[in-house]
DNA sequence: TATGGTGGCGAACGCCATTCGCCATTATGG
DNA sequence: CCATAATGGCGAATGGCGTTCGCCACCATA
């Protein structure tokens, strides 16, 4: 006792990284004392996401969990100082480990692509991440594997190192932003009429004296339609950023 | 009675529009009948985003805005239908409108810089809009005025108008997406020593097993410092994003 | 067999958003 | 000038939440 913890980082997010490095050491640990535990932090975390999949993340209360585990609410707080640790868990948990071995192959650009893809898809499996509040770059072990492999990739280009870090938070930033548009087209139900009530709803409410550019667009159908949750509409945006990178590449 | 809601758009989003619209009118409105008003919406708003300012989204509780304007919790729901109205109330609030008549002077790769820096900002000095769990895409009147600024400097270009929409969807999650990396450099209070826990606490738990390149990257003291919150970070995405655009205008 | 750390849990606390019904206030129509 | 009806503020109450505390059963170790 007395010891001062020496670094002041939220708690979760070391839990993170403890129960990574536990992961690995499958059957290894040594014997505790103590009744045989009947959570765990997997359980737990895994219940957590099965709710929050099914029904959002304000559906995931620790009573709740805990009624889904078959044990008493307060037992959690044996695995998990606060319900905020339990998020960052459920964070890092959806930011599944990819699946085969860095794909590698490729130009640079198509390798980016790809994992930009990847995490676009992860965010849309697991929409409930991005309801997570402001949690700043990402830290947990999951959540940095995909750096590592879009540094990887950008290993290949003229990039300073610096650079390439800002080049990942970029595109990480971007997928993560694009399936947050992608959520919640106003309307919360429906996806492809869900546009349709969001773009009819601005049109009829904008006016052409504060709105001129938004009404002229909305005037032809043609515009109004998707706003950010097709394939294309990704993959717009992706590419501005890798032409973006490319010209650096090229011009240093 | 018996008329169905036409829209299926949630009340705040709608409640924001009809507030901007009567912001016209200012002593316009016809006599009603009842109790003359303590509170307004525009009161409730304010106090609401002083409370946020200060100490953050989690902070604001209906019995605090309540509380600081003097009058009782329940006396609010006369104005508001939900907390989740009074928040996309307060999101509109503080997407302040742009001081002065727009920029238009200029290249449209500075005009847009421009808005992208001062929808950067914008978050910077309110935070919590970042708290604010998934909502969509911009959809409240002074949201979409920042959409309109960018719509007037993209019209300068060869883009097509579905493009210049998305265009816009960029850049505006971008700004966001960066002042949210900003924000929570892992460690909650302090800025720039924050993020020199950041990378320190990184650092102390990648191994280079898992994590070659950024342990490689670390290794160089000069590329742990900074993760997204200077100016030159910004503008390395933002630029990225402005030379993509200009190729595409280019190239059609 | 004693020991002491461990994990599950019941009870309780304070805060929260929200609903309901009562009442004072006020413009309007007669 | 009065009756009406709508309006806005509020007290009381409800159910859910995260979290703390203390008790007790469990079990490897000495």
């Amino acid at each position: 006792m007395g010891e001062q913890h020496r670094t002041r980082t939220p708690s979760g997010i070391e839990l993170a990284w403890r129960a990574a490095r536990t992961r690995g050491e499958s059957g290894t640990g040594e014997a505790r004392s103590g009744p045989r535990p009947a959570l765990s932090l997997e359980r737990i975390v895994a219940a957590a996401i099965g709710i929050a999949d099914r029904e959002g993340l304000a559906a995931v209360s620790l009573a709740r969990v805990a009624a889904a585990l078959g044990s008493a609410t307060t037992s959690l707080y044996r695995h998990v100082r606060a319900k905020d640790d339990l998020v960052v868990l459920m964070r890092d948990a959806a930011a599944a480990p990819p699946s085969g071995p860095p794909p590698e192959a490729g130009h640079w650009r198509a390798a980016l692509a790809a994992v930009a893809w990847q995490i676009h898809d992860l965010h849309r499996r697991h929409p409930w991440v991005l309801s997570v509040p402001a949690s700043g770059p990402p830290s947990t072990p999951n959540e940095l594997l995909w750096g590592e492999r879009m540094l990887a990739a950008l290993a290949h280009t003229a990039l300073t190192p610096h650079d390439q870090l800002r080049a990942v938070t970029l595109i990480y930033g971007y997928a993560r932003e694009q399936a947050r548009l992608a959520l919640d087209p106003v309307v919360a139900g429906a996806g492809a009429d869900g546009a349709r009530d969001y773009f009819g709803f601005l049109a009829s409410v904008m006016t052409p004296d504060r709105y001129p550019r938004f009404c002229r667009l909305f005037a032809d159908e043609a515009n109004t339609g998707s706003i950010g949750h097709t394939a294309e509409d990704f993959q717009f945006g992706l590419d501005r950023i890798l032409a973006g990178l490319a010209e650096l590449d090229r011009d240093g």
